[in-house]
DNA sequence: TGCGATTAAATCGTGCACGATGTAATATGT
DNA sequence: ACATATTACATCGTGCACGATTTAATCGCA
């Protein structure tokens, strides 16, 4: 049952994760909306779900959070009024580098050496690739 | 980052299954109780979360809409009053044969050989335990 | 026997995750 | 130009998932 063990393995991330960032006052789909906006910088809602794999009714609240936690800034963009542009404040930049030290304690607990987990992660992503590809293709059949 | 494709992986195996499941009024963590249920057959709500890893928090709720549904029945045991047993009903046996033709299909939505597929859950299977020790150990520190 | 400690479920509050739908702004076609 | 379609985000309802706490039953032990 790989749904099973990928099921499993995801909620004993989430519980490590809650564990390692319950200091910070962050939940571990915030963390990785901090991460992302460090890495890609400013964006818009759609981009931040593309790159999470996530939708705008699961986000606008999670980004409404962290706007009330003075992590992020929601504007809405002068050129199209739909878009809300999503950027880092300085108070959750400053976040973004101190919980930097956390990945690396994660990747203590995985007591895999690097190249393992850096296969294991390949697999995983062309998996999930795969997956959604099929569920995109139920979806569509659905429509039509 | 391991934990962010174990992250994705989940969504897009939830999102699939809940595709291939709403025929059935099942959601995934539901369709996951009715396996264990018809795997290791009747037992108390605490050996289910032992087999998930979940706790009675999550469970309880669940199994109670599983039970109004019909699906499963819940007794308290007679000899220890504490304990509740959790047993698949006529109609919850049935739809456990009924979908055992949901897991072929994913396995077909991977795109992968039944080796890789193996290799990969036992590689998931010995990481979440490392993770949950690890998870397990912050914990009793913060007892202590 | 009886009382404090332990145990098994249940309850409560918060925060995702998702399908379905709504709303407002922009794009498109005639 | 203007109605229609599309797009981006927000809202709503339901169901997990989890930490913290509660309740009730059982155990341990003097």
């Amino acid at each position: 049952m790989i749904c099973f063990s990928v099921y499993a393995a995801g909620l004993a991330f989430n519980r490590l994760y809650q564990s390692l960032l319950n200091g910070f006052d962050l939940t571990y789909p915030q963390f990785l909306v901090l991460v992302a906006l460090q890495q890609g910088g400013a964006m818009n809602v759609g981009a931040l779900g593309e790159a999470l794999f996530l939708e705008s009714n699961t986000l606008t609240p999670l980004l409404k959070r962290m706007e009330a936690s003075g992590l992020v800034s929601r504007q809405r963009d002068k050129m199209d009024e739909r878009v809300v542009q999503i950027a880092l404040t300085k108070p959750g930049a400053k976040l973004a580098n101190t919980i930097g030290c956390v990945p690396p304690q994660v990747l203590n607990a995985t007591h895999m050496s690097l190249r393992e987990v850096v296969a294991l992660t390949a697999n995983l992503n062309s998996l999930a690739d795969n997956l959604r590809q099929h569920t995109n293709g139920l979806r569509d059949a659905n429509i039509s």
